[in-house]
DNA sequence: TTTCTACTTAGAAGAATTTCTAATTAGAAT
DNA sequence: ATTCTAATTAGAAATTCTTCTAAGTAGAAA
């Protein structure tokens, strides 16, 4: 639930892809699971950890889960970010 | 070189502290050893992974090699983190 | 040129992470 | 109630990461 837990979910790159599959819409765990070459078993491993860190929301609907992305636990990290100073200017900020 | 790298980099709260450190100016190894409760070894791999990853470098001076910090590296981040759509406004962009 | 200082590299141990298979759960459909 | 579907949990194997001790390197000092 702190930075730490956020870094760590979002430092593998299976993860990473999750979240990038959900800034769109929520899909449900077997949609997400067949987008990679890995077993249901372990992409719900990754679902677990993005979960607890608090990236994504879990809804239940038929008997799908569906997965919601939530981005605003970025914040933190981007207020970091910040305080060290970023050189370059990235042009787009939002 | 990639995001990859330097989120990797930044997973690990000892070298974030380290980030932290350099913030305000550059500093030879061994200060950056005594801020922890670790080897000098130890600190040397994680001054050698953020300096893989572009985070820091470092240059010699007498004996001593000063690492600093390079905050620019952050910029493919925080354009990633910006594409999932920030939910919660953080006041201070800058 | 020997020695000393500041640090790194090598190699191994321990810990944590990722992945799989197999078994299980929760609810929907029959 | 049984069965089927979607997904999870448990447990183990493989890999990766973190840390240490011991040895090495680069340059400064003597």
């Amino acid at each position: 639930m702190a930075m730490s837990d956020t870094l760590k979910a979002i430092s593998d790159p299976v993860r990473r892809q999750i979240l990038n599959l959900l800034k769109s819409e929520s899909k449900p765990a077997g949609e997400i699971a067949a987008q990679f070459a890995l077993t249901p078993a372990t992409v719900s491993y990754h679902l677990k950890l993005l979960k607890q860190a608090g990236l994504i929301s879990e809804r239940r609907e038929k008997n799908f889960i569906y997965y919601d992305l939530n981005a605003s636990v970025f914040e933190e990290v981007l207020n970091w970010i910040y305080s060290l100073g970023i050189g370059g200017d990235s042009d787009d900020k939002k």
